[in-house]
DNA sequence: GGACAGGGTTACG
DNA sequence: CGTAACCCTGTC
């Protein structure tokens, strides 16, 4: 299977996979309430899960069912930036996450950078996450039910060092736990409703939006706009990016310029 | 030490 | 529709 787990943990798309200090070829991963620990081995990667678990949770969060390899043979034949981005981005596949911790993360993503989001994420967890242990008895928090951050005062939430958002985050965890607006509801939605259903919630504009739909809803038609990918499209694309073209997956292809930009 | 920027959104003219 | 303000930490 064509998978990088650090390319995916680098690649901006989730905050809480993180290579183990000092021990870079192993990742860690807290989702669905479960730690998962990842080592690259000269075959592949060991997953710390049982074969159940594995079946049951990470092989859809890793979207295994999709084939990512044949991405290639789509891409037009003049479209060099694309093709290199594609080889430079080789393993890196859009993550199923789980749709609450997807929207209160990007909602701290804005004007806001990488290492200091998973803080954000990392202290959130911590004080409003229920507190578990590992297989070798460390202690890990899952991330927050909505019930638990709506309830937390905004004053406790700007402690997480979330500055404007803490407003933001409260009021969407009370419009959600209270239902509001309905995450089932959403994820029943077709992706163009679903936007706009998401766009209800302070603190969400368009770019987060269409992350949440990218990357907790999987709508693969998403296509989020940031500054960087802003910059990409006019330098490459100054006649327009050929959205058309690549209906049905640019999504994927934007999370693809999105590293290859970034770290090259 | 101060200025600046970092995957935007909102609230005004 | 353009533009400033929003909060805060790391970096130069």
């Amino acid at each position: 299977m064509d998978i990088d787990i650090v390319k995916i943990a680098n690649s901006g798309q989730c905050f809480r996979m993180n290579p183990i200090k000092g021990r870079e070829e192993v990742c860690t991963l807290v989702a669905f309430g479960e730690y998962l620990e990842i080592e690259k081995t000269d075959t592949g990667y060991q997953f710390s899960c049982s074969e159940e678990e594995w079946e049951r949770l990470w092989k859809v969060y890793f979207d295994c069912s999709t084939d990512y390899e044949g991405l290639g043979h789509l891409i037009e034949e003049g479209d060099k930036y694309l093709q290199s981005a594609l080889v430079h981005g080789k393993g890196i596949r859009i993550l199923r996450q789980e749709l609450f911790e997807t929207i209160i993360s990007f909602i701290i993503s804005q004007q806001n950078n990488i290492p200091r989001i998973k803080k954000s994420v990392e202290t959130l967890c911590t004080k409003y996450g229920e507190k578990r242990q590992n297989f070798r008895k460390e202690v890990y928090f899952t991330f927050p039910e909505p019930m638990s951050l709506a309830q937390a005062g905004t004053e406790a939430l700007r402690d997480c060092g979330l500055g404007y958002r803490s407003r933001y985050i409260h009021e969407t965890s009370r419009m959600i736990a209270e239902g509001e607006v309905k995450l089932s509801a959403l994820q029943q939605m077709e992706y163009q409703s679903a936007k706009k259903e998401l766009l209800k919630l302070p603190g969400v504009g368009i770019k987060v939006a269409e992350c949440i739909a990218l990357f907790g809803l999987h709508h693969v038609d998403a296509f989020p706009i940031d500054t960087h990918i802003d910059a990409v499209l006019k330098e490459y694309y100054p006649q327009g990016f050929p959205f058309k073209k690549y209906e049905g997956y640019a999504g994927i292809l934007q999370q693809y310029m999105f590293y290859y930009d970034l770290m090259y």
